[in-house]
DNA sequence: CTGTTAACGTA
DNA sequence: CGTACGTTAACAGG
C-alpha cells in the first residue's frame, strides 16, 4: 500500500513567458501542445465503455469523464506535450449550421446517459488547470485550426487529437493528427505519409478530396460515383479542386456529368469543411502551459465521481504521491513473532488502556472447517503474531485470556475468526467493530466488503491482498509472508474501523452494529458449526427415486415426439416446441420465447401435447434431483450439513445461505417436501421444532402504516384475507368466497412488493381495469396502506435512503434517475425494503433473544437453520416445553409492533415432520 | 476457463 | 410492468 514517502522534486525550469513554477518543461526543449477536441472525444469514451459500469452512487454516469481522463493521462505520459488545451462545441448554432441547416444533420440523438458528462469534464480540466475554449459561432475544429496555426508559427511542435477528419487538412511537418480508430486506447499518430497512403492526396488537399466525396458524418452528400480514387486522380491531374472547376467541361466520363451536376454540393461542402486558422481566442497558446494539477480540487471531484484508480494514475504522473487518507502516513507497523508468553505479555502491556486492536487469524482448511493457525494482533505503531503451531501451552493460554477478554477489538469478518479460533478451542470477546459489517451498515448494496476492496473505496488507499487462506502447502518458508499479510489486513480493518465510526454515529448505525449484527454473528458462528444431521438413507432412497422419475419422463418425452433431444437447453427446446411441433408462441425473451413452467403449463392446457406434460415432470424431477445432488455432496464428515449464513449480502439486511442454500429446500409440492425429510434430528436428541412468524410482512405494514382497518383486524385475531376480502367486497366475512380470499391475498402481499395493477392484472388473470378496480376498493376500504406507501416514496425521495424499524437504512440514489425502468424499480424497491428489512431486523432480533434464554437457563437445545421468517431448533430430551414457550415468547417479543407478533411451532423427527 | 442467461427453489 | 436471494446447466466468448 502506498504510504507517506514522498518522491523528489521534479525539476522546474520555465521556458515560455507564462510558465509557472509548476511547469515540468525541460530547457530548451522544442514546446509541444496537445490540442483535444473535447467532444469528439468524449463520445469516443463514451462509446468505448459501457455506461453501467460506470456511475456515481447518485446516479450520473461517468463513463465518458472516465473514458476521456484516462485517454488524456495516456496521451500525456506517452507524447509529454508541454502545453495542453482542449476546445468544445458548444450547442448554439455555427456559422456552418447556418448556412446550411442540414450541417452534420441526421445524427443520433445523444444517449440520456450522456448528460451532463461534458460539465464532468469540463471541471476535470479545471481541476487539473488545463484550459478550455469553446466560441459562440463555431466549432472546436475552428479553434483547434487557429491553435494549430499560431502554435506551428511559433515553432512549436502540435499534436491535434481528434475523432474528425477534416483534421487531417492541419497536417504539416510539425502538426501531426492523433486519430483514434476504435476505443481510446487504439489512437496511431497520422502524418503526411499516413495521410497520402490512406486518400493519395498530400494533407493541403484533403479538404478538396472531401468536397468531392463528401462526409457522412457532417451529413455532406458528394459527387455520386466518386471515391477517394478518383478524386485524387483528378486533384492530381488539375493540382487543385481551383484547377477542376476550371477544368470542369473538360472531364469526361459519366463522372464527368455526376460532378457537373453536383458543382453545387461540391463547392458548398469545400466552404464548409475549410477550417478557420484565424480566430482570435480568449486563450493565447502560452497559456496552455501544463501545469501540476490542483490537488484538492482533484480530491474532491474525484471522491464524488468516484475514480480512485484515475486518481492514483494523475497524481504518478505528475510525479506526486497520493494523499493519504488525512495527510497522516499510513505505515504498516513492522511485526513481531512472538514465541512466549512473556514477550506477548509485553506487547499487551505496551498498548495504551482501552486502546483498540486488530485481530486477523490466519487459518488453514481441517477437513471441512477452517482452524486458526496464527494470530495477528496489530495496533496503529505495532504488532505481533502468535503462531499457534510452535507457540507453547503457556503463550497459547496467555492468548486465549487476551482473546477472550473485553479489551476492544476489531476484526474484518468476525464470524469466520470465531469459527476457525473456536476449532482451536480459541474465544474472542470485546470485539466491537467488524469492518465487514459496518461496512455493510453503511452502504448494504456492495458486491462484496473485501478488505483490499473497503480500503480502495474508503481510505483510497490500494493494497493487495495477500490471500489468507492461500498457503494450502505450509512449507514454512511462506510464515513470514503470510504473518506479513495478516498484519497488513490487521492495521488496515484498523483504519477502516475509525473512518468508519463516526459515519456510523452519523447513520445511527452503531447500535444497529454492536447491539444486533456482531453478536449476531457469534450465533451464527455456532449454528454453522453444529450443522443439521442428515438421514444418509433417505437422502439414497430420494436420489433414486427422484432419478427414476426423470428418466421415465425422459422416455415418455423422446417418445412423443419420435427422437431425443436435450430437455435441459431451452435452445433446444424452442427448436422443437415452435418449429417442429408449431406450437403458440410464448413470452418473448432475449433468446426468442420462453420454455418457463408457468408457459408450459399454459401451453398444455391449450394443445394438451403429451410432450409438454412429459417435458414439465421431468423439469420438476430433474430440478430435485440435482437439489438432492448438491445436498448430498455438501454432507461433511460428520454426517451433517453445515450451511454458510451471509450478513452482508442481502442489501434489505436478510440473511442469505450457500454452500449449500438451505433457504430454498422445497416446501410447496408434495414431491418437494420430500426432500425435507432427510434433514432430521441427531441422535440424543428429542426432535427437530420449527417456529415461524405468521405473515410477519403484512403484520409490518400494518404496524408501519398505522391503518386502523388492519390493525382492528390483527387485534381481533381473525383471517386477515378473509377480514380484508370482506370489505373491499363489501360481503360478511362468511361470505368472502376462496376466490375472493386469494384474490385479496395476491393483492396485500404485492403492495409490499410495489405492485402495479398491470402485475396484479397478470397474476390473477383479469383485466388491467378489473385490476385498477380492485386496487382502488383495497385503498378505499385501507386508506392508511395507500397514505403509508406513498409517503414511503416520498420519505425516500427526500432522503435518499429507506429504514427499518432498527433504523436500518438502504440508499436508493436511483430515486432520481431519469431512466424511468431504474427509477420505478427504485420505487418498488423503497416500498418493499423497510417491510423486507424489518422483518430481517425481528428475527434476528429473536436470534439473540432466543440464543440468551438458552444460555440462561443452562439447556441443551440448539439453534441450527434460520429461513427468512422460521428459525429451525434441536431439542434435548426433556426440554420440549421449556423451550417452546422461549421461543414463543423471544419470537414474539422481538418487537413491539401495533399487532402481535404470531408464532406457529410445529415438532417432528424431521424437518418436514416438524413443519405444519 | 470465464461470464452470462434462463430457469427455479425459498421467503 | 412484484421484492430479496443462490444454484444449476447450457451456452458464448476468450
Amino acid at each position: 500500500m502506498s504510504d507517506s514517502a514522498k518522491t523528489a522534486p521534479q525539476t522546474t525550469v520555465a521556458t515560455t513567458p507564462n510558465a509557472g513554477p509548476d511547469s515540468g518543461i525541460p530547457d530548451g526543449q522544442t514546446p509541444r501542445m496537445l490540442v483535444i477536441d473535447g467532444h469528439s472525444m468524449a463520445f469516443r469514451a463514451f462509446y468505448a465503455l459501457p455506461p453501467e459500469n460506470f456511475a456515481t452512487d447518485t446516479g450520473q454516469h461517468t463513463n465518458a469523464v472516465h473514458g476521456f481522463t484516462s485517454m488524456l493521462l495516456t496521451m500525456i505520459r506517452q507524447q509529454r506535450p508541454t502545453h495542453v488545451v482542449v476546445a468544445f462545441d458548444l450547442d448554439t448554432p455555427t456559422f456552418r449550421s447556418l448556412e446550411y441547416t442540414e450541417y452534420k444533420g441526421g445524427r443520433n440523438k445523444t444517449p440520456e446517459e450522456f448528460y451532463g458528462q461534458i460539465d464532468l469534464i469540463i471541471k476535470v480540466m479545471e481541476a487539473m488547470r488545463i484550459p478550455t475554449i469553446s466560441v459562440d459561432g463555431f466549432e472546436a475544429d475552428d479553434i483547434i485550426a487557429t491553435l494549430s496555426t499560431q502554435g506551428e508559427a511559433a515553432g512549436w511542435d502540435v499534436l491535434v487529437v481528434s475523432g474528425d477528419r477534416d483534421a487531417f487538412q492541419l497536417i504539416t511537418d510539425k502538426v501531426l493528427v492523433l486519430y483514434p480508430k476504435k476505443g481510446i486506447s487504439d489512437i496511431p499518430p497520422m502524418d503526411a505519409e499516413a495521410v497520402e497512403t490512406k486518400y493519395f492526396v498530400p494533407p493541403n488537399r484533403y479538404s478538396d478530396l472531401a468536397a468531392l466525396v463528401g462526409e457522412t458524418a457532417d451529413n455532406l452528400p458528394g459527387v455520386p460515383g466518386v471515391g477517394p480514387k478518383t478524386a485524387a486522380k483528378w486533384l492530381k491531374q488539375y493540382g487543385s479542386l481551383d484547377g477542376i472547376m476550371e477544368n470542369i467541361d473538360s472531364i469526361g466520363g459519366k463522372v464527368g456529368e455526376s460532378l457537373r451536376a453536383h458543382v453545387d454540393d461540391v463547392v458548398r461542402n469545400r466552404r464548409l469543411n475549410h477550417l478557420l486558422r484565424d480566430m482570435e481566442l480568449p486563450v493565447a497558446i502560452n497559456d496552455t502551459v501544463l501545469q501540476a494539477p490542483d490537488r484538492e480540487a482533484v480530491e474532491e471531484l474525484f471522491d464524488a465521481l468516484q475514480f480512485n484508480t484515475l486518481r492514483k494514475r494523475l497524481f504518478d504522473l505528475f510525479g506526486e504521491e497520493e494523499a493519504a487518507d488525512d495527510g497522516e502516513g499510513h505505515e504498516v507497523p513492522a511485526h513481531q513473532v512472538v514465541s512466549d508468553a512473556a514477550a506477548l505479555g509485553a506487547w499487551l502491556g505496551a498498548g495504551a488502556n482501552g486502546e483498540l486492536a486488530a485481530v486477523d487469524v490466519l487459518s488453514e482448511k481441517a477437513g471441512l472447517a477452517h482452524e486458526a493457525v496464527a494470530v495477528a494482533l496489530v495496533r496503529k505503531e505495532s504488532a505481533v503474531v502468535v503462531d499457534l503451531g510452535t507457540a507453547d501451552a503457556e503463550l497459547e493460554t496467555a492468548l486465549a485470556a487476551w482473546l477472550s477478554s473485553d479489551a476492544p477489538k476489531v476484526v474484518h469478518e468476525y464470524k469466520e475468526a470465531l469459527k476457525a479460533l473456536s476449532v482451536r478451542g480459541l474465544d474472542l470477546g470485546g470485539v466491537v467493530d467488524d469492518t465487514s459489517l459496518s461496512g455493510y451498515l453503511i452502504q448494504p448494496d456492495r458486491r462484496s466488503y473485501e478488505l483490499p476492496e473497503l480500503s480502495q473505496v474508503h481510505l483510497k488507499v490500494t493494497f493487495e491482498a495477500g490471500g489468507k487462506d492461500s498457503g494450502q502447502l505450509d512449507l514454512g518458508l511462506e510464515g513470514d509472508s503470510r504473518f506479513a499479510d495478516a498484519v497488513q489486513r490487521g492495521y488496515v480493518a484498523l483504519l477502516l474501523s475509525e473512518h468508519f465510526a463516526p459515519m456510523l454515529a452519523e447513520r445511527g448505525a452503531d447500535g444497529l452494529l454492536t447491539g444486533l449484527e456482531l453478536p449476531l454473528a457469534a450465533v451464527l458462528a455456532q449454528m454453522e458449526l453444529t450443522g443439521i444431521d442428515i438421514s444418509q438413507e433417505r437422502l439414497a432412497t430420494l436420489l433414486s427415486d427422484f432419478t427414476a422419475a426423470m428418466n421415465a419422463a425422459q422416455e415418455a418425452a423422446f417418445a412423443a415426439i419420435g427422437h431425443e433431444v436435450n430437455l435441459g437447453s431451452p435452445k433446444q427446446l424452442q427448436e422443437v416446441l415452435f418449429e417442429e411441433l408449431g406450437l403458440p408462441k410464448t413470452k418473448k425473451i432475449k433468446t426468442g420465447y420462453t420454455t418457463d413452467a408457468a408457459s408450459l403449463k399454459a401451453l398444455l392446457e391449450k394443445t394438451g401435447h403429451e410432450f409438454l406434460a412429459q417435458l414439465m415432470a421431468h423439469r420438476e424431477a430433474s430440478k430435485l434431483k440435482q437439489m438432492v445432488e448438491t445436498l448430498k455432496k455438501s454432507v461433511a464428515d460428520d454426517g451433517r450439513i453445515h450451511t454458510t449464513y451471509a450478513q452482508n449480502v442481502a442489501a434489505t439486511g436478510r440473511l442469505s445461505s450457500n454452500n449449500p442454500n438451505l433457504q430454498n429446500i422445497p416446501v410447496r409440492t408434495e414431491e418437494g417436501r420430500r426432500v425435507r425429510d432427510i434433514f432430521v434430528v441427531s441422535e440424543g436428541y428429542e426432535c427437530l421444532l420449527a417456529a415461524d412468524y405468521s405473515q410477519i410482512e403484512m403484520r409490518i405494514m400494518a404496524h408501519l402504516s398505522g391503518d386502523a382497518g388492519l390493525i382492528q383486524a390483527y387485534a381481533e385475531g381473525e383471517d386477515l384475507h378473509r377480514y380484508v376480502g370482506s370489505h373491499v367486497f363489501g360481503v360478511a366475512p362468511e361470505d368472502v368466497t376462496s376466490a375472493m380470499r386469494s384474490k385479496v391475498k395476491a393483492m396485500s402481499y404485492g403492495l409490499a412488493y410495489g405492485l402495479t395493477s398491470f402485475g396484479l392484472s397478470k397474476q390473477l388473470e383479469i383485466s388491467v381495469d378489473e385490476a385498477r378496480t380492485l386496487v382502488k376498493d383495497y385503498f378505499d376500504r385501507f386508506g392508511g396502506v395507500r397514505d403509508y406507501l406513498r409517503g414511503v416514496v416520498e420519505q425516500a425521495r427526500i432522503d435518499g435512503y429507506t429504514s427499518t424499524i432498527e433504523g436500518r437504512r438502504r440508499y436508493l440514489p436511483d430515486l432520481a434517475s431519469t431512466d424511468r425502468q431504474l427509477r420505478e424499480l427504485a420505487e418498488r424497491v423503497a416500498l418493499n425494503s423497510p417491510i423486507q428489512g424489518s422483518a430481517a431486523d425481528i428475527i434476528k432480533r429473536a436470534m439473540l433473544g432466543v440464543d440468551a434464554q438458552l444460555k440462561a437457563k443452562e439447556l441443551n437445545s440448539r439453534m441450527l437453520l434460520q429461513v427468512h421468517d422460521e428459525l429451525i431448533l434441536e431439542i434435548w430430551p426433556g426440554e420440549l416445553d421449556a423451550v417452546k414457550a422461549l421461543v414463543i415468547e423471544q419470537m414474539g417479543a422481538a418487537a413491539q409492533l401495533q399487532v402481535p407478533l404470531e408464532v406457529q411451532v410445529g415438532v417432528g423427527a424431521s424437518w418436514n415432520d416438524a413443519g405444519h
